[in-house]
RNA sequence: UCCCCGAUAGCUCAAUCGGCAGAGCGAAUGACUGUUAAUCAUUAGGUUGCAAGUUCAAGUCUUGCUCGGGGAGCCA
């Protein structure tokens, strides 16, 4: 007998005899002689109703089934003379694969709150919310490689485990096999102090000078002991690299990025999205198309500080060109001032790390960082610094070890390139694209700092 | 890491001045019904986060710790 997936059931035009689904029991409602029961396979957000009549043989079998159960069901599939529903299953065998204890089964058929589900993330993707969001973070990963394939870019595998110590984005994780870890690097598996990697920066910019244009997509990690909703150690990070492209390239590339992958989700995953419009952020559709339909606001760093003194706002950092910008003056920026996605761009080089490329003026970096409203910081990047001699002199200004970027440095001094790329946080554009506000609730098992469950 | 707030039934919360531990939901049982977050009735369910202290008496006050939330810093 043919298994089918809930989701094609419901859209279908036609009627099924004799076909079974497989899937969870989300509620049972019983009758003296026949019940409902609410099936979900995962393939979609919505359930499949189910009625087993008493007199099927197996009917027996449902006295178990309790909401969490699995089952395997067989039936036809009848238009649902009940409300609510187009289709129903009308079962002629219903089979539990699992039992689960309805005593102890954590997740009941109302509402959690998200830091409930958190204690169970091995269960939250059985909730309509969860199922929703991974699906959709499947879906993004999708659209993340189809977008890049579409315009020609390669993807790069960049390693996870480095040896450049400092990286210039945070603290690092060590890898070791060294018990007695205050014995000398030397002695280690790979004869030096081993990392996870910050970026896959330093590397995929090897492959843009070969390649072209490419990308990596992978995993991230920052030590950073940061206890906010919008930091993980464990985290996505897609970064583009391009070769012959500059600062203003690069804020093209991400400004179509952003677009396409909020445009993808728009158009294939409808359905999930809509529980976070309805029930998430009630605004949420209307800002997403507004992102859409908006071009961009491009302004340097040193504009932004004047729009920022000129605000009258009264901030709780003072503003002045050479100071980073908060959170606050951020948010100003996209909330107040543009009300919509903005590039800041060419920041004073004395803020921003020794690979970004210095402007003419002797101020100012090429670097960009796409600020969106309610979200914050989505995009970081920059135009690399492509001079030999100006990248050597910023890695000794910054008393960073010239031996450790010989080869970093040799990409300037074999057919260099003005090249640009940035990072855009996967998990961060996730939350923007649901209006979830914590982090950990976008990523399957959140790794932070004191949590290491699952 | 810093500041603020919190932790009571499986879940969400209440408990007045320090004085008998409560509700809704969920669960179990029964009834009823082409039901649909079903409905109605009944029942069970507690080391009040952990450790100490003050007191005749602590969910409530004090100290420390753990965990969670919000904000900040750092960043993606």
């Amino acid at each position: 007998m043919e298994r089918k997936r809930v989701k094609e059931l419901l859209h279908t035009d036609e009627q099924f005899a004799g076909i079974k689904i497989q899937g969870w029991v989300r509620s049972k409602r019983e009758s003296k002689t026949f019940s409902f029961l609410e099936v979900n396979d995962g393939s979609c957000l919505k359930n499949l109703q189910v009625i087993a009549d008493e007199t099927i043989e197996t009917y027996e079998a449902l006295k178990d089934v309790n909401t969490g159960a699995s089952v395997e069901i067989e039936g036809d599939l009848v238009e649902s003379p009940g409300k609510g529903q187009k289709w129903e299953l009308k079962a002629t065998s219903v089979k539990m694969v699992g039992y689960a204890d309805p005593e102890t089964y954590p997740l009941q058929k109302k509402r959690h709150t998200d830091e409930f589900l958190r204690q169970i993330s091995h269960l939250r993707p059985r909730s309509n919310k969860y199922s929703a969001i991974f699906r959709l973070r499947s879906e993004a990963s999708f659209a993340v490689h189809q977008f890049f394939r579409e315009i020609g870019f390669f993807y790069v595998h960049t390693p996870i485990v480095t040896g450049s110590d400092c990286e210039g984005a945070g603290q690092m994780f060590r890898v070791t096999t060294m018990e007695d870890t205050t014995k000398p690097a030397a002695e280690d598996f790979f004869g030096k102090a081993a990392y996870l990697t910050v970026s896959g920066q330093l590397n995929v910019e090897n492959y843009a000078c070969s390649l072209g244009n490419v990308y990596t997509f992978g995993p991230t990690f920052r030590a950073e002991n940061s206890n906010t909703p919008r930091h993980a150690a464990e985290f996505w990070m897609i970064e583009p690299e391009v070769a012959f492209a500059d600062i203003h390239d690069n804020m093209s590339l991400a400004e179509d990025f952003v677009k396409y992958l909020i445009q993808f989700l728009m158009d294939n995953c409808r359905e999930d999205l809509e529980l976070f419009f309805n029930f998430v952020d009630k605004g949420l559709e209307e800002k997403l198309k507004h992102v859409l339909a908006s071009d961009f606001a491009r302004i340097e760093y040193r504009e932004a500080i004047k729009i920022l003194e000129a605000s009258g706002e009264k901030f709780e950092y003072p503003v002045s060109f050479g100071v980073d910008m908060q959170t606050e003056h951020e948010r100003y920026l996209a909330e107040q001032y543009f009300k919509k996605p903005v590039f800041v761009y060419n920041y004073p080089k004395t803020i921003k790390p020794f690979y970004m490329r210095q402007n003419d003026d002797g101020e100012t970096v090429a670097a960009m960082d796409l600020l969106l409203p309610h979200v914050g910081e989505l995009v970081g990047g920059s135009q690399r610094e492509d001079r030999l001699d100006v990248l050597e002199a910023a890695i000794e200004k910054m008393g960073l070890d010239m031996e450790e970027y010989w080869w970093y440095a040799e990409l300037r001094k074999y057919g260099s390139v003005p090249h640009s790329g940035f990072g855009l946080g996967f998990e961060r554009f996730l939350m923007f694209v649901t209006g979830v506000s914590n982090i950990r609730d976008v990523i399957p098992f959140a790794r932070t700092p004191k949590n290491l469950d699952f």
